[in-house]
RNA sequence: GGGUAGAUGGCGAAAUCGGUAGACGCACCACACUCAAAAUGUGGCGAUUAAAGGUCAUGAGGGUUCGAGUCCCUCUCUACCCA
């Protein structure tokens, strides 16, 4: 009797078998190795999409193939829960955030479960929930205690457009919000900030202990850091104000003909002479309009004014004029540079533009640079000139050369000393939002900032707020939840009325899923040392800095906090590609049009103006109308069709390219395996155990050789780099050669059929235990252990033997394997194929690769 | 400008201690089954040559080697990150 593949009921059955099971609960069984498995966990805007199965599917089939191999694995799932997108829900449609995002959370589970994916759910967190962010706000107090989160008054990345402050990572390279987009404003500003410049070094070394990322998240992370080493050089004004500087190139301090100060800087009005004041307070108006972005263009126009005061160059006591000019920003070292224009580009400018003083300091090897004919800074090597104790030495950083003789000169002279400067500034955490975690501190007339003690938190946050619409943080205007007595004095006091940003709730999350539940500390000792680190985190390359980064940070800070006892959070990190779809575009009105209004896709015009539209693939969204909904993909095919294709189409880190075809593909080849394995099972007499004989036949040892090939290189592909591409190519291979066997009879036959199931159960789990079932077993094929490699299977009596002439292939060879390098030469030189090309011609030389080929090399 | 990754049929991609380039799939073509279609099955499918047999072919150009997609040099282009 045929019966039809049908994964709708499929799939339903087995998920509710698995759940009843609890068949993905987390063992503490010590006695097996442990595999942290982790996705990165979404934002519960309320619907999946496909970049979060592509995402899921991944770190999936690696959870399963770790079970089946004998580990206890760790593969929860949460919610970061926190974040604008539900605030504005509440101010658009009235729906209290935290409605929205509940009911966003339970849709979401459910799709989530519809694609079979192997969570522990009894260890699901989400960060908005009380019992969560209680811990983040004894980890935000913790971080006070250790003197790592401070409140200071700073210039600040101002969104116009969510009403926010935003961290420096979060605003793009453009000047842009990563969220709203819109252009950010520097505002003066009272803000909390945690000190991850304290770890910038340790941050940046511990990356060479990450050999499994991928190398281009660590150059990333490298370069966001910013290490540069130089010196810090004491400056004095005339006034006798000290006016440090910090520099790389310290080795040419002997050319530096004036200072500039950032327009922000602390001193420009103690430097400003009184007849300069308008002039250099209308220049600082003008500098603050102006993004920083702008201000350091290096194709700029520079601008500036003289201050009317001087400094004195401490190497040499030269009087040198002080300006400000915008291109020196007050973020970067101490905001204030000495300008050595022969060997800068920009100062070198600078000082063209105002006629200051250009004065060379290193000689280009075969070249005599003249200050006053330069015409670009010479940035480059050379000899040291005009430079009192370095001259004559090679200029450069290595050992031996200037810059290190610079350095040890002021050390040993006490005008300065070598540092390192990063370009990592401090996280701004604060928020003036509501739909986030309350920083739990008062404020007190007398005791200043209190922490809220532990035995009161959670600082909840307040369900009746307005949310009128954009304007103030709405927690500020709740007088009765702002106004406390001082946990410390009893007097009047006042909530902190900032909520954190949501990146702190998502860098320690993953800690949290190690002890899920607990009730008295963010997570016990024992269980985070023994799950963590994260063995596998699969997630998008976006989060390559802000989330990756923050995460390291806390890690080490809750180490140093003695709360658990590894450095680096995350051993193997794997970023997948995007999920791309066909998108048409105008190029004209440069608007995107959804594909189902193009009629005729071979020749796509614009339905509205009849323009040609331009075509290609690019990130699925919503705004560029080539989304593909994961709803009606599982609706049509199901989850294990999704699954595999998404597997198949392109290795897990390169961008995938949507295509219903290939959906279609891999929909027929599951109903290939479901024919093949039922057609077995329902075989009367059919035994799936059968034992193996004693000798086996030529096609026997054939097919044989096939199954345990592909188990060989489907358990390399995963247990390597995640190759499920070539993975599930191996799986098509075995259907067809078992498809293609002669000898279905043959208990060599069961054995395939029952690898087959086996090494499928990772990839579509629902068929695979389905059919599992209906060959007759009663436990779940996700029980059974990964299938081992016979090496004997894979010994060939007969190997093909490539023949080359001078390298080129001219036929192959049936020849016995175990031919030695001589026997290989012999039956080589008597083909038929030797004999054609050789004939009569002087043979000069004959390589012979065992195992592969022979290679003549004959004369003429 | 610097860094990282990459460029292979009509398409997605395989293959790198140098050893039969294009596995596996999609699309396409032919055939079988069918009244017909779908589904399914069988075969074909880099270019060129009427074909056997050749020749050419892994972004471009050079080199090393018996032999190069793979190693070396120069260049072009694409994506991402930083400036």
């Amino acid at each position: 009797m045929e019966s039809r593949y049908t994964p709708g009921e499929i799939e339903q059955k087995w998920q509710q078998v698995w759940a009843e099971q609890r068949l993905d609960q987390a063992s503490d069984d010590a006695s097996k190795p442990k595999f942290y498995a982790l996705s990165m966990f979404p934002y519960p805007s309320g619907n999946l999409h496909m970049g979060h199965v592509r995402n899921y599917t991944i770190t999936d089939v690696v959870a399963r193939v770790r079970r089946m191999q004998g580990y206890r694995v760790l593969h929860p799932m949460g919610w970061d829960a926190f974040g604008l997108p539900a605030e504005n829900a509440a101010i658009d449609r009235g729906i209290h955030p935290a409605q929205w995002t509940y009911q966003n959370i339970d849709q979401m589970r459910v799709q989530l479960q519809e694609l079979g994916l192997s969570y522990d759910w009894e260890r699901e967190v989400a960060t908005c929930a009380p019992d969560y962010y209680r811990w983040t706000q004894w980890i935000f107090i913790q971080m006070l205690q250790m003197g790592l989160a401070y409140q200071k008054e700073a210039a600040v990345n101002w969104d116009p457009i969510d009403q926010t402050v935003l961290a420096n990572e979060q605003v793009d390279s453009e000047g842009r919000s990563w969220r709203s987009g819109a252009r950010v404003e520097k505002k003066l500003l009272r803000q909390w900030f945690l000190k991850i410049t304290d770890y910038a070094e340790e941050l940046l070394q511990d990356l060479d202990k990450l050999p499994g990322w991928p190398e281009r998240v660590r150059t990333m992370q490298a370069n966001w850091i910013g290490k540069s080493t130089g010196a810090r050089v004491g400056f004095t004004t005339e006034g006798g104000d000290e006016l440090p500087v910090f520099t790389t190139r310290p080795d040419t301090l002997w050319g530096a003909t004036f200072m500039v100060l950032s327009p922000e800087h602390p001193l420009v009005e103690t430097l400003t002479a009184p007849d300069r004041v308008a002039t250099v307070e209308d220049y600082r108006k003008e500098a603050a309009a102006k993004s920083e972005i702008d201000r350091t263009a290096e194709d700029r126009e520079k601008t500036g004014v003289w201050m009317g005061s001087y400094a004195v160059n401490p190497v040499n006591g030269a009087k040198i004029p002080i300006w400000i000019a915008d291109y020196v920003l007050m973020g970067y070292g101490t905001g204030a540079i000495m300008a050595v224009p022969a060997h800068d580009q920009r100062d070198f400018e600078f000082a063209r533009k105002f006629g200051l003083p250009v004065r060379v300091v290193v000689q280009p090897e075969g070249q005599s640079i003249d200050g006053d004919t330069l015409t670009e800074a010479w940035p480059g090597d050379g000899v040291m000139v005009n430079s009192g104790p370095l001259d004559g030495m090679p200029a450069g950083k290595g050992e031996g050369q200037s810059v290190a003789a610079a350095i040890a000169w002021l050390e040993a002279n006490g005008k300065g000393n070598g540092e390192a400067n990063y370009r990592l500034r401090d996280w701004l955490i604060s928020r003036q939002r509501y739909w986030g975690v309350p920083i739990p501190v008062v404020h007190c007339p007398s005791c200043g900032i209190v922490p809220v003690p532990d035995d009161q938190l959670p600082v909840t946050l307040p369900e009746d707020v307005e949310f009128s619409g954009r304007g103030a943080s709405p927690l500020a205007q709740l007088d009765h939840w702002v106004n406390v007595p001082c946990p410390s004095c009893g007097e009047p006091a006042k909530r902190e009325t900032d909520t954190m940003d949501t990146f702190i709730d998502s860098s320690w999350y993953f800690l949290r899923y190690s002890d899920a539940k607990n009730a008295e500390e963010a997570f016990n000792a024992d269980k985070v040392n023994g799950w963590m680190p994260v063995d596998q985190y699969v997630g998008g390359i976006e989060h390559a800095i802000l989330h990756l980064l923050y995460s390291r940070f806390l890690t080490k800070v809750l180490r140093d906090r003695g709360l658990l006892n590894f450095d680096e959070p995350f051993q193997r990190l794997l970023t997948q590609g995007m999920v791309q779809n066909l998108t048409y575009k105008n190029p004209k009105t440069g608007k995107y049009v959804p594909s189902d209004q193009v009629a005729d896709p071979a020749n796509p015009v614009d339905p509205t103006t009849s323009d040609a539209l331009e075509v290609f693939y690019e990130k699925m969204s919503k705004s560029k109308y080539n989304g593909v909904d994961p709803k009606a993909v599982l609706a049509k095919y199901g989850a294990d069709t999704a699954r595999m294709f998404i597997l198949f189409k392109a290795p897990p880190e390169k961008d995938l390219e949507w295509d219903d075809a290939d959906v279609e593909g891999q929909y027929r080849f599951l109903n290939r395996v479901w024919r093949l394995v039922t057609e077995f099972a329902s075989r009367e007499g059919a035994d799936i155990n059968a034992a193996l004989p004693k000798s086996l036949t030529k096609d026997e040892k054939t097919l044989r050789r096939a199954i345990h090939a592909a188990i060989k290189d489907i358990t390399e592909d995963i247990d390597g780099d995640y190759q499920f591409n070539t993975a599930v190519s191996e799986l098509m291979k075995l259907n067809n050669a078992l498809g293609d066997a002669p000898c279905k009879d043959s208990p060599v036959y069961a054995e395939g059929v029952r690898a087959l199931v086996l090494l499928l159960a990772p990839f579509a789990p629902h068929l695979a235990d389905e059919l599992w079932h209906q060959m007759g077993h009663a436990d779940s094929v996700h029980l059974a252990p990964w299938p081992s490699v016979d090496p004997a299977a894979l010994v060939a009596d007969e190997i093909t033997l490539v023949i080359q002439v001078m390298g080129k292939t001219r036929g192959t060879l049936e020849v016995p394997a175990d031919s030695d390098q001589a026997a290989l030469e012999k039956l080589a030189r008597e083909s038929d194929i030797a004999q054609k090309y050789i004939d009569g011609k002087e043979i000069k030389k004959v390589i012979v690769v065992p195992g592969k080929l022979v290679n003549f090399v004959v004369a003429g």
